[in-house]
DNA sequence: CTGAAAGCGCTAACAC
DNA sequence: GTGTTAGCGCTTTCAG
């Protein structure tokens, strides 16, 4: 790999020279003869040179590379994707770093290959207690530990009052929540006892998953099924689609039997049976938000607190109008 | 950050020292006292010390780094958590370089950032020839390029062949391809013809998707259902999902009006309406086994070609026995 | 066992 | 406008 000195050799010229005109800045900087400038980018581009990032990194400090730590669900690739492109964008690159079961571990590593900032990205909520302390020693810009706002910016409850509020406006009165495991769930039953609390409607939350075998989950659609609601509204698009499919295998159809909403906008809740009204949460966005948010401490070491997304309605086929009540139109 | 030098002065030795302490050298390479290397340790650990390993890659020219170029599908985060996780055992960081329609820039920046590595992970095939040939100048080991095996290796005709004998061993006679749009889908359209061709049955092909607007798909789901076959062979899950939903809409139910089978596995196959019967790709696996070929070129310069993974048949509620033709039981 | 010295490829003052 | 010099933090001979 042939490197600036020999690009000096070969054009007759010093190393700095080179330096300057690869790096553009033999206009302001310093004067550079425009044919020296052109025979070295010439000699530069038959010799095949490229730059070596890692050196820069090491001489200016700086490594323009930040770090994602994650256990990588399929459901995250949109999140990262985001963060990657985003990066591009401003000449950094993202580095992987693999969760397994160790936070410190996975820590250092990013210190060690001295990354600017790094995205813990959707840690469970245990790991969040065993950062050790000394890593924040290191002033890392980091985004989804416990000592900042965590995790990303998107406000579950107001989202999920999207999708109960849909289900009112279409006339329905008994609504049930169904799922409420784990804190993000909760936010989202909360928004749901907010719009039945606004309306004067009973709010009943169904709870099945935790140690959630496939066994209880069965009863507990068995139960919903049989408590006759107007309309259900799971806390996730997965919760929703088992749904659908036991009702399926009762020959039950929805929207006729009830209605049924999601929440996530997972990629395949548009081809489900029917297509599933659901709530999206900006994955691709949150990705490049969080991105901004970790330059704008690189750049300036303060937290931009930003507006936290709220998800988008996605009307499909698995809401109708009520007309039980003699619903409205 | 605090580096090695400081390390020699606290404990009173020389940089050399401390070197091989810190890399667990001082007992085969040189002969360090028991008692140097622990002060060495201590003064490390206590002034919060962790290596540089961005100077470690400039100084030895390995970066221990490989770099991943994708569009970052969704369907993809397993396959790249495979490869990072696999990474990780051998002390080896994923980087993730956008695609952004230009694989030459992409390539580049692995090359910027002396990737020891590159997977160039699913690329369209239009990009395949797109490649400027002086990257291959820089003889950087890499796998989902022109020049090797190409793409990951799985065997996608065998693995459909899974699928079709499949519905031809649950008694069906006119059995329907649907879809066969780019080159991996071709593949699985062969395998699916040739078990057709073995069992003497006559292959029917259905192409809506390629210029593929919603519209022609849905016609094409018509002709489908106005073609009465025993069972759809559709070469990916999505289109299957999209088959059932028609379906639904039509209160058609599955598999009583006919079987239907769907390739891939993807993560809500399992929750269709009815659940899906379809192949596994082992993507996390081929990650995997994508990291174990690039490290085996990169230690070893030859390229392992693996026995290409063969998908698995996985039993849901979606096909069924024919009895039609008085189908054997 | 330890330390001096050279070097990896590049940046950045500061003279010429 | 151009070249010299020092240095980034680490590895690695090679004398003591």
């Amino acid at each position: 790999m042939i490197s600036m000195k020999e690009i000096a050799n070969r054009a007759g010229v010093s190393r700095t020279t080179v330096s300057f005109v690869l790096n553009g800045r033999y206009k302001q900087d310093m004067k550079i003869s425009d044919e020296v400038a052109t025979r070295v980018l010439a000699t530069a581009d038959s010799l095949g040179y490229v730059k070596n990032e890692l050196v820069q990194s090491v001489v200016t400090g700086k490594s323009r590379v930040i770090a994602v730590i994650s256990e990588f669900h399929e459901i995250m690739m949109s999140v990262v994707k985001g963060c990657v492109e985003e990066a591009a964008k401003y000449g950094y690159l993202v580095e992987l770093i693999p969760l397994e079961e160790d936070i410190n571990k996975a820590l250092m590593t990013a210190v060690k290959y001295r990354a600017e900032g790094i995205f813990a990205c959707d840690l469970p909520d245990k790991m969040m207690d065993e950062v050790d302390p000394k890593f924040f020693t290191f002033g890392i810009p980091s985004i989804g530990l416990k000592h900042n706002t965590g995790r990303m910016s998107f406000n579950q409850m107001k989202s999920a009052m999207l999708a109960a509020e849909h289900l009112v406006g279409l006339g329905h009165r008994k609504i049930i929540c169904f799922g409420m495991d784990g804190s993000i769930a909760q936010q989202r039953a909360e928004g749901y006892r907010r719009v039945m609390a606004e309306h004067r409607l009973e709010p009943v939350v169904f709870q099945p998953e935790p140690p959630g075998s496939l066994k209880e989950l069965e009863e507990a659609v068995a139960r919903i099924i049989k408590a006759r609601p107007d309309a259900v509204f799971c806390v996730n698009d997965p919760l929703a689609m088992h749904l659908l499919n036991r009702l399926y295998k009762r020959r039950l159809f929805v929207p006729d039997t009830f209605s049924v909403a999601g929440f996530g906008n997972v990629s395949m809740s548009e081809l489900a049976s029917p297509p599933l009204t659901t709530v999206s949460e900006p994955y691709y966005e949150t990705g490049r938000c969080v991105f901004q948010r970790i330059l704008n401490l690189i750049k300036t070491g303060s937290e931009s607190a930003p507006e936290p997304f709220i998800g988008k309605l996605i009307l499909r086929e698995s809401t109708a109008k009520n007309t039980k009540y003699g619903g409205k139109k």
